[in-house]
DNA sequence: CCAAAAGTGTTGGGAATACACCCATGC
DNA sequence: GCATGGGTGTATTCCCAACACTTTTGG
């Protein structure tokens, strides 16, 4: 291989919410190096294949693709040593699984929480917690839960969606309102019925848009009216 | 080359506030592909190479290294097509250079101010746009700005600054008020010396660290006192 | 009637923009 | 003293967290 040219790798950071967490899909390495250990999934880049097609085709033997509700690339890693057995430039990407899918997995993969990460080959422990970041960073700013929440889904159950996504615990009543507001989701004619033990019906809610929609702008130092001139 | 493995190069798009305007450092290319079109420098990563190094070292042509405030890794581009000749994949830099360097150019080299680009090669004035839109989002939630301006400075001369970055005009009250409060600037005991025609001296001001800090986490949904447990 | 869950009204605090006004200097 | 530019005080607006209260169901 000439010195000048490159093995490059597409990675796959897929993310579900599951049982109220956060959960990654991982692999479990049966050879050296990182035996035993934990990597995403993901593999070598194909002449004539762009990184984002590549990182969806390996996804694809874990996950039927269509329940991949949404990809973006995240960032590529160059370290010369993140594999010791030969120099691989990796570009990981964020992959978002709706609940619905419950993808029949190979046997050496399994789903992790986020927050109790196992022992993670390479340098994936890492573009894992930076993968998160920008999930969470993102609910704040875009509608990407839809990629995380059901077709209809109740507030409450979007409440524990986000909660889960975020890490921390989020109010639902003003979740409702927010996203209400931002026209990020909007009620359906539907209602549920009501659990055993009772209690009010809950209005069906779904996303406006499902594709990614930035609904807070970064506007600091913005004056109110117009004015897109420099001076 | 075997059909597994890529050239791949690291590009810089260097900003530099000059002239009350944002302005990027393009070269005009003198042979096909695109010969006249201006293009982002950079260059082909070599053997045992970072990429961030790899785009240091290409810029270190153009501008003096320690003139580079901050370097940050934007995107990586795949398109098997993005150059005609044969496929590179190319990792985008955003770079910054604060306003004392005057660097010496070669001759092909020129800066140009990023709302009025030349005709781009390849995809580089799309890379330019992207890098545009990082920079104008991160100079209202990090401080991201000391990478722009000078050591000291005063508040009218840092509300110059970041109109022309941001691209729309800033207010000098806000600006120093919102900055201040969040410690991202603080005085210095100088003030500087009336213009002719008079005025009160400005007081000058300094960014309080020179490295990138993010000032305004993103925080929608979180309870106000802690809980930092899933429920 | 009571428990349970959903949804609305209201309050309060914090952050950002706008604007009026005061300060310090040169001429 | 007056023009010029720098800086502060204050009002207004908006967003969002918190919490009390109402609504609607099952038992």
């Amino acid at each position: 291989m000439p010195a000048d040219c490159f093995r490059h790798e597409a990675l796959g950071v897929v993310f579900q919410v599951r049982g109220s967490r956060l959960q990654v899909l991982l692999w479990q390495r049966a050879a050296p190096p990182f035996e035993g250990s934990w990597a995403l999934p993901g593999g070598q880049l194909l002449a004539g294949e762009r990184l984002g097609t590549s990182a969806g085709r390996y996804l694809a033997a874990k996950v039927d693709i269509p329940e991949i509700a949404h990809l973006e690339q995240l960032e590529t890693r160059s370290d010369p040593a993140r594999d010791p057995r030969e120099r691989v430039l990796a570009t990981a990407y964020l992959a978002l699984v709706t609940p619905g899918a419950r993808p029949r997995l190979p046997g050496d993969t399994a789903w992790h929480p986020v927050d109790e990460l196992p022992a993670c080959a390479f340098d994936h422990g890492s573009i894992i917690r930076s993968a998160r970041e920008r999930l969470r960073a993102k609910l704040s700013y875009t509608n990407i839960g839809f990629a995380l929440a059901p077709e209809t889904f109740t507030i409450s159950q979007l409440r524990d969606t986000y909660a889960a996504a975020i890490g921390h615990p989020v109010s639902a009543t003003n979740l409702q309102r927010i996203l209400t507001r931002r026209a990020v989701i909007e009620p359906t004619p539907d209602v549920t019925r009501s659990a055993r033990g009772g209690g009010r019906p809950a209005t069906l809610y779904r996303f406006a848009s499902r594709g990614l929609v930035v609904t807070n702008p970064f506007a600091a130092f913005r004056p109110r009216e117009a004015g897109t001139l420099t001076s």
